[in-house]
DNA sequence: CTTGACACTGTACACCTGTATATTATAGTG
DNA sequence: CACTATAATATACAGGTGTACAGTGTCAAG
């Protein structure tokens, strides 16, 4: 049960106006502006709510000082990212459908040195990369051989291929086998390719 | 330039402490209180380090109010997400290369009635989505013919396929060419599929 | 009926707090 | 050199502010 359960209506709207001057004006109100808005004419009517609101956990109060009311549930924000709710097994009918974990799309992929560019044309579609999709790229000026790379060529323009390096040039080879490779004397390599993300509809 | 850049080293210093106070503690300091943290014994002192840093506008402040110190400058966080670097032409080679949005992948999938499931296996290969991937599933209960869906077969056993509803059965397509799609009698639509992440290495 | 909780009024008091005024000192600038 | 900005001290004061104490009324539970 939430601790807000455990207050009463009075209590609870005394504690949603508290923390809206908290989050939305920035500090909090004195006792005598929480009476004021919600017509208490007495400071002590305010304290005991006070006290009543403490006292179940939700605020924490500095003796003798103005305004000086922490918000102790403060950090509990919505959860970001999407419910991670199991394994589809797509070859053979199963699915663990277990509510564990959550999924951060953007925690994935939260380092300094990676950017995104999106997909035109199918050149590796066989490497489940289609038009329209998302690429996420660290930028890296080696690569593997066979890895995916974004490279770009002498000429100044820049391609998402395997990356070879052969005897004196360089291959780069799309995932695609009705396209042929293309041979350039010199490339570099931008960044690896580190992600995809796709978003239909 | 940043703002913060106009102050003074002092007046840096003092709005740091003010920074501090306000997102670590909950709440804001009083004009003694700077002081003593300073070792400035006279409220004025602090005054003018507060009516600078007003008027260089990272601060507000409310007159005869007791620690009514709001920041200006707050919602600045860190921005979410990754950089957007343009599109990368697959096919022909080609890349714009401009520096211009920033994409964040949490809030392209932000919605309530989302989940993700991960994939196992390589049916769903020629849509481009391979085993490993994470898909994003929109929870529904019906789709078009020809959608790609989460299923539940009546045994209670689920599957990624494609969603084709036909006379007096359900015929679930895999998009891999060397399986053979799965004919039941009865089928429930989970969701369909609105994205597809791949995370490598 | 009594008890206890909840939700207040009204008053009083000490001290916290913002602000103002007067004054000093240093450092850089034209 | 005079002038301005910065950074303070020292003192004073009005009013904001938290808190305590003494009551009032309602309402549900025992």
């Amino acid at each position: 049960m939430s601790a807000l359960q455990t207050l009463t209506q009075r209590q609870r709207a005394v504690y949603e106006m508290i923390r809206d001057k908290i989050v939305n004006r920035g500090y909090g109100p004195t006792v005598r502006e929480i009476g004021e808005h919600f017509g208490i004419n007495s400071p002590n009517g305010v304290m005991c709510h006070l006290k009543a609101i403490e006292k179940k956990g939700l605020i924490r109060r500095r003796p003798n000082k103005s305004r000086a009311i922490e918000l102790t549930q403060e950090e509990s924000m919505e959860p970001r990212g999407l419910q991670m709710a199991g394994i589809v097994v797509a070859g053979a009918t199963n699915l663990a459908f277990e509510q564990t974990d959550r999924i951060d799309f953007d925690q994935l992929f939260d380092r300094q040195d990676q950017f995104v560019l999106e997909v035109r044309g199918d050149s590796m579609i066989e490497a489940q990369i289609a038009d329209g999709d998302y690429v996420v790229i660290r930028q890296q000026k080696t690569a593997q051989q066979g890895q995916m790379v974004v490279a770009r060529t002498d000429n100044g323009e820049a391609t998402l291929k395997y990356w070879y390096l052969e005897k004196d040039q360089v291959r780069l080879q799309p995932a695609n086998s009705s396209m042929k490779p293309i041979y350039v004397d010199d490339a570099e390599v931008v960044g690896v390719v580190v992600g995809v993300v796709r978003h239909l509809s």
